[in-house]
DNA sequence: GCCGCCTTCTGTAGCGATAAAGATGCAGAC
DNA sequence: GTCTGCATCTTTATCGCTACAGAAGGCGGC
């Protein structure tokens, strides 16, 4: 059966394909028996009600706005950051009757995938650069919720201070008088194991090197390397962003001579990683080895992790206010960061070796 | 600026416009060197690619599916099991480079966010069934991941035999012995707090009575009461899927002289939620008080929850590849599930007070 | 030299709807 | 009697792209 399109229902109703498409849209601009009689037709006739594409086509509106995630798609719903993110984004989206669109981007051709996609607007849970210039170059507005290069984004965005977060955290560790500290950051691209960066990469980073994207948290990292630039840090490199990679980093950073009496983790799921491995070999996290991590989610307060809280849900609520309204001003902000010290760190231990350097 | 179309590029570089679209669609319809040039023309013009709407409304496809829930969208992310399905889903979808559209579904007007959604299939968590009728009115393949009707959906559907489950968790707990049992059943629409249903709301349930879609998981229940048609059985309704409203049911199913000696849950949340308030009281779930749920999320088998397993990221991955080809078949599918007893069901206390009929 | 066939490109004709502006008719104002 | 104003409906002109059918040219086969 051919689909019934309102020229259709124009013809036997015998009014103009306008009218009927006020039926639908404008009741206020026809007499209300009129388009009872139109909508019970079209009714009758199997009318599923106008096309989407062929509105869309016409109007420039889709009334749904697309998500991207660095992380594979499907990772959106195990990462409690993510969860707590997309949860407020969602609210907000369903207040206005708007739908969210969860943007498969494959690293091959990510600006096709946001190229075909029906939306309004884009927000990125991290700085997909590829992503959002291709949203930009469409003209629509986009939104990014953390800095993964080390210049600022020429969209609008939601950030908190990450450069200052990592001094936070820097600072923090330093008052507790550590000085032989190890950084695990996370790479979502790493394909192999865990793997101790080089001199050369740590001075790179240090520099605010950009490293074609792969390693994230730019500005995180940075501010940590600046903040402890007079201690002894080791960088270490683990896999995607999961409890596990945090698990399997730990063998090359705590099972050596030198272990550091402090960790920091790029993340809490990572740090949480990290702690399960440190319980596997008996040592007492905050006592032996005090452990970081950053984001705080819910699972960090029971764990007892010292960590970077940031305001996930704030986040995502004004990232999807700022693409419904893109006129709406400012388009560039900072929300507040806080240290949270939790039983995960805890000054050097005294009677330890004497450190060598 | 006025935007850049197809018709412009050909304009410039000399060509038609079906060049054009055949340089960016079907290169091999075109000399390479030609194709070069249109592409090289086009990035200088500033063109951003084949526009959405358009080729939606002219090739019909979209590239992107929808997903409904019953519960409001936000909660998706925070439900235990949609999480699993929605991560099984996207899993598929990514991997066919499609996109997922979480469709904001308000209840006011459930038809008119799917007639205006740019999709090429639904997926239903729950059977939506204004959702689904709607789309199937527009020609699109759906799927349902389980009847909330007693009724089967005209569409695919991928579910376990959620009667025949509910006879089983009804057959484990008279086997231990319990013939005064409560249920508890949850109902996203309910306003106001837990209440005990009537004696002929219960009737009405048992004789398998729509409701107005308002009680959820009719096929469970319906096992349920027919299984323990025998014993003496009182039903509550909770608040939406959440720990809390288990929680708060828990009041007028314990604190009352006639305390039950199973609770059966429509879910896993709600089991853990009426759990933790047994806690509270100090009463022992297994020993004082049996307690079932249903689904087998991560979390029942860390608190010793019995429960029905269900192949959730099954029911994701199918409902997935049911969309994405439209001509495969079977497309009813019933999975197995299973009753899986851990150390919340125990036989009725011996010394417990004679049970009054 | 004629034919068929392949490669490469073009022209036409919408897809189904909506924005914007125009026509119609009738009520009341002056 | 004419004019303004409003409610109601119609006309026109696309939105940007792609399906489909063909045309132009080259090239080998017999």
């Amino acid at each position: 059966m051919p689909r019934v399109t309102m020229r259709d229902i124009a013809e036997v109703v015998g009014v103009s394909v306008m009218t009927v498409s006020n039926a639908f849209n404008r009741p206020d601009q026809l007499s209300p028996g009129l388009r009872q009689r139109i909508l019970d037709r079209a009714t009758k006739m199997g009318y599923s009600g106008p096309d989407a594409a062929a509105r869309h086509l016409r109007s420039g509106r889709t009334n749904s706005y697309g998500v991207v995630f660095s992380e594979k798609l499907s990772y959106a719903f195990s990462d409690p950051f993510a969860s707590v993110w997309l949860t407020a984004f969602t609210q907000v989206m369903e207040q206005h009757h708007a739908s969210v669109l969860l943007l498969s981007v494959p690293a091959s051709d990510a600006a096709a995938a946001v190229r075909d996609a029906s939306i309004d607007g884009l927000a990125g849970l991290c700085q997909d650069v590829v992503a959002t210039r291709q949203a930009r170059d469409r003209g629509l507005p986009t939104v990014v919720c953390s800095f993964d290069e080390d210049r600022e984004p020429p969209g609008g965005y939601v950030i908190i201070d990450d450069y200052e977060a990592g001094m936070d955290v820097a600072a923090h560790l330093k008052r507790l008088g550590h000085k032989r500290i190890s950084l695990l950051v996370e790479d979502a691209q790493l394909a192999g194991g865990p793997a101790q960066v080089s001199e050369t990469d740590l001075r790179a980073l240090r520099g605010g090197a950009r490293r074609a994207g792969r390693v994230e948290r730019v500005q995180r990292i940075s501010g940590l390397l600046d903040g402890l630039a007079d201690v002894s840090l080791k960088l270490f490199v683990a896999g995607p962003n999961s409890r596990a990679s945090g698990r399997r980093a730990a063998a090359e950073i705590l099972d050596t001579s030198q272990r550091p009496t402090a960790v920091i983790c790029t993340s809490d799921i990572l740090a949480l990683g990290f702690a399960d491995a440190c319980a596997e070999r008996g040592l007492a996290v905050g006592a032996d080895v005090s452990v970081v991590g950053f984001d705080d989610i819910p699972e960090a307060a029971q764990a007892g992790l010292t960590t970077i809280h940031q305001p996930v849900a704030d986040k995502g609520r004004l990232a999807a206010e700022l693409l419904l309204d893109p006129d709406r001003e400012p388009r560039r902000i900072v929300l507040p960061h806080r240290l949270v010290v939790r039983s995960s760190t805890q000054p050097v231990p005294q009677p330890a070796r004497p450190i060598t350097d």
